[in-house]
DNA sequence: CGGATTTGACCCGCGC
DNA sequence: GCGCGGGTCAAATCCG
């Protein structure tokens, strides 16, 4: 909880740097002087004719000034957009240590049962007892010591993607340099090995080999995290397998088999989460991307909600992401079914709040970002969904 | 000519 | 210890 509380506030003094950045990219400097420097020149036309000599190159020397002052301000903004940039890549990143975070409190803290606490416990629960007393550090040390083992658990796990493919080579964004290529036993298509070749000794490795049974499918298998930034396409790509990672990691203790709509109920039959047989216990999470006809997830309703299922897209086969009228239309959607269910509703919020600790914060954030929603809402909603179901069908249950 | 790819050799973990 | 198989290395080769 306090590695949480920790990593909220550098999230929360990161968006502070991120709007003064951006406020500061909005200050006109360079509109201002572009005017200045079309009002002078005005005022140079219309005086020109009485302007003796000394005066008219005075003139000249102030809007030579002018346009060294808007090639400076030019470059300062580029600086400005530059750091806005880095700003925003660790911004993601930390976004993606919280995810870790919450979701490694989440299977690592409470006792089974707390699931089937009620939403009004829930908000005492997000109020640690010990916050206090002398365990405090003790605590501190423990989820830090606890992050580590699951940050060091996640560059081992692997998420591999299946896809419908004429390429040999998934479009993921990222450059690959292959540094092998192997016959693997039981598949006479070969498997090549890749290495990320866009930061200095990137860990990431990925693996690309056709499957046997239809050789029109390609396998393509990521593991490690990027030690560097990502560009958009990549970071889409990389945050959808990463929050596909956290979900397994999540789903694949007690609380997999401890509710009615476990992890793999999310991302199965469109996905499924496995163990890979032969890689040392790495877990190995697969999302489907390959039968179109299940390109919309039928999301398991209780039989007191709406009875009309939600139906969600994932992974379009042939885009990159979604367009954001899709993305909001699928924001919608969400948000009319958890307004028709107070129920559901309830529960979100609860479990929101459990994971958070200020849903009121968390559906603000949901209201901001959708308006500048991208490719990846999906899986948030995915992982608050999940976590709201979870808590809805265990309390029905009582 | 430099970077990317190919490919055989090598390393290492695992099971017997 | 040995064989097997997956993964990696690095020299050779290719290609723009």
């Amino acid at each position: 909880m306090e590695s949480e509380v920790a990593f909220q506030k550098l999230l929360q003094a990161q968006n502070k740097a991120y709007v003064n950045k951006t406020d500061a990219l909005n200050w006109p400097q360079e509109s201002t002087v572009k005017n200045a420097l079309g009002c002078s020149l005005l005022s140079l036309n219309l005086n020109n004719l009485e302007l003796s000599q000394n005066q008219e190159q005075q003139s000249l020397n102030q809007l030579g000034l002018l346009q060294i002052e808007l090639e400076e301000l030019k470059k300062e903004n580029q600086n400005l957009r530059s750091m806005l940039n880095d700003i925003t890549e660790h911004y993601a990143a930390l976004q993606n240590q919280l995810l870790l975070v919450i979701q490694h409190k989440k299977l690592s803290s409470s006792p089974p049962n707390s699931e089937d606490m009620q939403a009004n416990d829930m908000d005492k629960a997000v109020l640690p007892s010990w916050q206090n007393t002398g365990e405090f550090n003790n605590q501190i040390a423990s989820q830090v010591a606890k992050f580590s083992e699951d940050r060091a658990f996640c560059k081992k796990a692997r998420v591999s993607v299946r896809a419908r493919s004429e390429s040999s080579m998934m479009g993921d964004g990222c450059q690959w340099r292959k540094y092998g290529q192997k016959i693997s036993k039981g598949n006479h298509c070969p498997r090549a090995y890749y290495r990320c070749n866009m930061g200095t000794a990137c860990p990431v490795r990925k693996q690309v080999q056709r499957c046997a049974e239809d050789e029109g499918v390609v396998v393509t298998t990521y593991e490690g995290n990027h030690n560097h930034p990502l560009p958009p396409a990549a970071r889409s790509m990389a945050c959808t397998t990463s929050a596909a990672l956290s979900m397994f990691l999540s789903g694949s203790t007690t609380t997999l088999h401890a509710t009615n709509y476990p992890i793999s109920d999310l991302f199965s039959p469109l996905s499924t989460s496995t163990y890979h047989p032969s890689a040392s216990s790495c877990p190995v999470i697969t999302l489907d991307l390959t039968q179109p006809s299940r390109n919309y997830h039928k999301f398991p309703t209780p039989a007191s909600s709406n009875p009309s299922p939600l139906l969600l897209p994932l992974y379009p086969q042939q885009s990159q992401g979604l367009p954001s009228e899709k993305n909001l239309a699928l924001v919608d959607a969400v948000s009319a079914v958890i307004t028709k269910d107070p129920s559901l509703k309830a529960a979100l919020e609860a479990a929101v709040c459990s994971i958070i600790g200020d849903s009121r914060y968390v559906i603000s954030r949901l209201a901001v970002e959708r308006q500048n929603i991208n490719s990846n809402c999906e899986m948030i909603f995915l992982l608050v969904l999940n976590t709201g179901l979870k808590h809805k069908s265990s309390t029905h249950k009582q």
